[in-house]
DNA sequence: AGGTAAGTCTACTGGCGAGTAGGTAAGGCG
DNA sequence: CGCCTTACCTACTCGCCAGTAGACTTACCT
């Protein structure tokens, strides 16, 4: 009775397969967001997830059907994060302010997902790229309606398509870009720094150093920017 | 006289040691835009600098410090562009403005290394990401403290260094981010795409659905978005 | 208890690609 | 014209890592 640990290094205690899976799942989520795809072995992302080698292919088949499950699995947590953030009903503005506090409430959160998302899986040629491409488009296409939409509310004409294509995709950037530098100055609630961009997208540099800046409708829903993280 | 290829694949023609240096590094730019680090073999990048492999070795060292001479080459190249856009004497928003056009002047002229620098150096982990994410730093910090001159030029007093340098971060962002959707589109001259985001960052959405746009102040040297490219 | 199927392992193969050893042509210079 | 330096090549070694073969172990069911 003296040769018991709980952690022999041998052979790992049995589960149920979607256990297992789950732990699989985020033991390469983790891999692969520090070490990109290519970096990522097998080897190690088995040892994280505290099995065998074998056991990954026989349960996720190869490397790649492996990073495309897990980029698959976190792009459609965010993408329900924001959803579930925003109202169809709302005016554009707060739609937008909405839609931002829930990304970077996700992105806050998990940390290790979006690294996996916006790094690695656009950097990679394979068919993730598609699959994450994809995703990024549904993302752009949705605020350039919100753009569209906008407009419709004044009475200007002009909102090409291309025009509310391309500001939508330099306003995802900005988000991304943004998401980044916060992980590096983590010290801000994700409240403010949503609030920021906000102010940039829907202000501008223009209105801001002239002291004027965007704030929510006071309602009981809008609490500001010292909302919840 | 009809077995004088000119292109044997035996033997490249003997060519003085600077020459051929430029030619390795700007197949390699090529091949590691194409591919990214990791996918891209010293194999094909000799195959396509029309040499053979051990030349690499003995010109350029190793495959990392190959591809950290061509990120320091690529980036040095583009900021002297930017730089050489900008004027220090004009305000604030004509000095964005240039700082706009230079940059999507260059990405458009340089797709392969605009390809090396965004997508594939920062997002490997090496010596490369540190290099790369210096020079991305520095370029932030310009426009951060354009910012904070801006809100000088104002009595306003709130220009705090965080909310610059987010602000700024943010706007790099949704440069980088356009740059990439532009070449998804690249009917759209440089000059357009540039005023769209100046106008997006200076006057923000709420501006712009409102029918209000920026424009560089008339004079000799301030052409519309129809400028170069 | 004994059968069985799902879960898990150790120990291998095979290929790709970084880096090298050692030899061959070609221009310069006496 | 021959020698030497520099440019250049073919043909390897070697390690790492994706993927596999086949044996073993444990929970559950009757």
């Amino acid at each position: 009775m003296h040769a018991e640990q709980p952690v022999r290094p041998g052979r790992a205690k049995r589960l149920p397969r979607a256990v297992r899976e789950r732990q699989i799942m985020d033991a390469a989520v983790d891999v692969f967001s520090r070490l990109g795809f290519h970096a990522a072995s097998m080897d190690e992302i088995s040892e994280v997830a505290g099995i065998s080698k074998p056991m990954l292919y026989a349960y996720l088949g190869s490397k790649e059907e492996l990073f495309a499950t897990c980029i698959r699995r976190e792009a459609t947590r965010m993408m329900e994060a924001i959803a579930n953030g925003v109202e169809a009903e709302e005016p554009p503005d707060v739609q937008l302010w909405s839609g931002l506090r829930a990304f970077f409430g996700f992105v806050g959160e998990n940390r290790a997902s979006w690294q996996v998302l916006h790094r690695q899986a656009s950097s990679q040629g394979g068919p993730f790229a598609e699959e994450l491409a994809d995703m990024r488009g549904r993302a752009i296409s949705l605020v350039a309606a919100l753009l569209v939409h906008s407009s419709d509310f004044t009475n200007v004409p002009r909102a090409g398509d291309k025009e509310a294509e391309s500001l939508a995709a330099a306003l995802v950037g900005a988000g991304e870009s943004l998401a980044d530098w916060w992980l590096d100055n983590p010290e801000e609630p994700a409240g403010v720094v949503a609030a920021r961009l906000m102010n940039l997208v829907w202000m501008g540099f223009g209105d801001l150093v002239a002291g004027d800046v965007w704030h929510p409708p006071s309602r009981r829903s809008g609490p500001g920017p010292e909302g919840d993280a």
